[in-house]
DNA sequence: GATGAATGAGCTTTCATTCAT
DNA sequence: AATGAATGAAAGCTCATTCAT
């Protein structure tokens, strides 16, 4: 294997270990040394991949935000109704909350809430952009094909993952009495209802 | 009662200062001695006010909860319909958001993302559990008046709440083109179609 | 009731308590509020009584000093045989290490280990010389009835005091089988056997 | 095996120079960055040798006791009578007083008060458990060889320990008309007629 | 005399980052 | 590339003491 090949697989490992270790324990709760140890690495060579830990967070955002682009242009691609792709997203993301917690969880609980981080760099939400795009031509879609309606792209941005982002939350807090899959069916109409036309 | 009077007033500005200060700065970058400095306050006497800076936090987030609820339980109580709350509530939200915008930036900012924090006394939403009471209300009134549609009510907590706290984030982040107050009928509406029975 | 002896009265009662509270908790881990709590009094008033908690300290260690001062001095005026002097005095530091132990810890847990405290005003032992003067009479009148061996006085101080103050933190610490009291016989024959002339 | 030989050497060069300032200052009034600048190195590295200040003062008790230990021990094993053992003990025990006075100061000025320090972790003298084991060692050959008399280990352990460590901390006080070692003939007399057969 | 809120220096401990090896 | 000992600024918190009431 090249050498570049190399460095790429562990900058990848330490982004999915970082990843994992902000959501669960908080990203000031953890340490450079935390994420060095649980990577079997020292902090000294950790720190030949990322220049710092703020850097590392936004790396981190980044990668979060284009896995999630990835699984939404999947279904912007798919020939089916906003509806079904409503679903399809609703779906997704709350699969992803329960197989992989730690990815939603890093928008609630470390980009969302440390703007002194973030604010280098990433302003004005410029590290989820693919993200947002991806949502975007999913709105712009719904509202060409006139299934939905025509409104300001916030207003139906804040909808969908305000709402999405909540339950996870909810979830998080184990107050849902129901499996958070669960809710799919419910929510995704709920959306709908919100959106169209 | 001068002195239990004053004492109370200063535990008052206390929480206060202390929650523009986390919600502005983060609850991590905001230190002790910051919060003192700003209410020219020893540090020392802070501690005979608050036994903690996690305390602090616990009573503030009670604090915030309480002041929202106060304001949505006059809602519940006006005899309107269910849509026109829901267009009141909105209301409210984001007016408090332009007015007194670390209310409500520090669910998002502070709440939402310190686990290690909240969970000791505030575990599964306890500490805003006034706050969550009074959305329940307006809910079920809702629904016992053929207004809304009968769903588990976590539905319509999460949109709701994920929906607002989406919207005021978007603001925090500077991304919205138009001042918040202008998405209140847009959204309110958005949330009526959603519930609507 | 005078003023004056309310106030002495109260002076005893602080001391009482904050020899409890150091010998229990350790000097520095007992604070002035602490000690002011347990007397229900408020810290300002305490220092009306004591001008800092190094003169408290310092006033405690003389009471102690007098209060088994004067047991011994009993012992000291009895017409008995040394022999019966010396278990009079064993019994009476064992009782009272049992009764109130905190007299004879506060020597071992306060007094001993805290020459920052001490050193200004109690150096070279000042405080406790009530104490020092009752063992060498004791000492002095064995050896002049040609009961006990003449040497260093301090040789023999050492031995009566170290090896009582040793088995009181031995019954401290919880590793003595057999409660203190039943340790009297033999350690009195022991101290006999050590000094006898 | 370079790096682990100087880190063992910098580990007990803080355990020298702790123990040193620990006895001399008291502990509470010994801080850490007192330590490190007497080390001429950063507060933060300490904590990479040793845990916490209470780690630090097991550390230092344990090191102590082993110390004492391996020289009674030696003593143990020589060929002479019980009464040249005894002899050998006080004598290196106030050498010791003289030459290091902090190993010995540390147990009547550190490891004897401060019970909050040593409870979790070294209760019931487990952490100078070596050093007792070498004086049951030398009681109980000297009662299987006759020249003991047979009683309770404490009654002669603390006469032991009780009476050097009660002649230190007179030398402590500078009380002590002659100089300690003048003392090394009355005191193994006195504890040889206490527990001789 | 009595109160307890107020002070602020000082404590232990943490941790992002560096750099000699 | 890789190591991890070292740095040191800064955090949260404590507490003897003061003083206005």
């Amino acid at each position: 294997m090249k050498i570049a090949e190399k460095k790429a697989l562990k900058r990848e490992a330490i982004i999915q270990v970082s990843l994992e270790l902000f959501s669960t324990n908080g990203f000031h709760k953890t340490t450079i040394p935390d994420i060095a140890k649980k990577l079997k690495m020292s902090v000294g060579n950790l720190y030949n991949y990322f220049a710092s830990k703020d850097v590392l967070a936004k790396e981190i955002i980044k990668y979060t935000s284009n896995v999630l682009a990835d699984e939404i242009e999947k279904v912007n691609k798919k020939d089916i109704s906003t509806k079904d792709k409503i679903k399809d997203i609703v779906t997704l993301y709350f699969q992803m909350a329960k197989k992989r917690p730690e990815m939603i969880e890093y928008f609630l609980r470390v980009y969302l809430s440390h703007r002194e981080v973030f604010n280098n760099g990433c302003e004005g939400m410029l590290c989820i952009s693919r993200f947002i795009t991806e949502i975007m031509v999913f709105f712009n879609n719904g509202v060409a094909s006139g299934e939905l309606k025509n409104q300001d792209f916030f207003s139906a941005f804040g909808l969908f993952m305000g709402y999405l982002g909540g339950m996870v939350f909810l979830k998080g807090e184990s107050v849902l009495p129901k499996d958070i899959e669960e809710y799919i069916d419910d929510i995704s109409i709920n959306i709908f209802n919100a959106l169209k036309a």
